[in-house]
DNA sequence: GTAGGGCTATCC
DNA sequence: GGATAGCCCTAC
């Protein structure tokens, strides 16, 4: 176990934190402020270091322009009207009928169910219902959040992963070391090259 | 239920 | 023509 001093606060965006401990559900899950805080008694075997609390909206800042700034698009950007925009469906959608060619790739098109662009309002709540619940609770910030809305879990995964994406955050495996590296300089440099 | 990849339309 | 956004499909 490293030993370092301890410092009287840590700060730290739960939302960009990947899961130090490879808990489940799954490695790229970002883990809770109970989680980190969890991680850090392991670390610190408990003694070293205390985490006071987790800063979630800066005193001198607003935390939408700091954070959710960054993942929220400009405005006027894509956001103008979308004209009816239709996909390929497959046989096993239980609204394709007909024969498809054995071995084709190519399905049926259907219009969409929902076509819009995420208002920033919706981008908000996301944003918003990450940090409450963690990544990869859907399910839960759905009927939290979009309870009302016509997305749906799947879609809050994608939107999330698209603003990762825009945000340069890779969404693959190399998503635990960059984030693992974010949650390190948190503490500081000088710490982490005590780790 | 969730993650990851595929597909289509749109933007630049 | 490449990059991106959003929805859908499929495996686990």
């Amino acid at each position: 176990m490293p030993t370092i001093e301890p410092v009287d606060e840590v700060e730290i965006w739960a939302s960009i934190l990947a899961d130090p401990l490879h808990r489940p559900p799954s490695s790229s899950t970002i883990p809770l402020p109970s989680q980190v805080e969890d991680y850090f008694n392991y670390v610190y075997n408990n003694y070293a270091m205390k985490i006071d609390h987790f800063v979630a909206e800066p005193q001198d800042e607003p935390w939408r322009g700091r954070y959710l700034g960054e993942l929220i698009p400009k405005e006027n950007w894509r956001r103008g009207p979308r004209v009816p925009r239709k996909r390929r469906i497959f046989p096993s959608n239980p609204t394709y009928f007909g024969d498809m060619p054995s071995g084709s790739r190519c399905g049926k098109l259907q219009r969409r169910i929902n076509n819009d662009h995420w208002t920033n309002g919706e981008v908000i709540k996301l944003v918003e219902g990450v940090e409450t619940y963690g990544v990869g609770r859907w399910t839960k910030l759905k009927s939290h959040y979009f309870s009302k809305s016509v997305r749906d879990p799947t879609h809050l995964k994608d939107k999330w992963r698209n603003l990762l994406r825009a945000r340069g955050v890779p969404c693959n495996s190399e998503r635990k070391v960059v984030f693992s590296l974010i949650f390190y300089t948190a503490i500081s440099l000088d710490q982490f090259h005590r780790i």
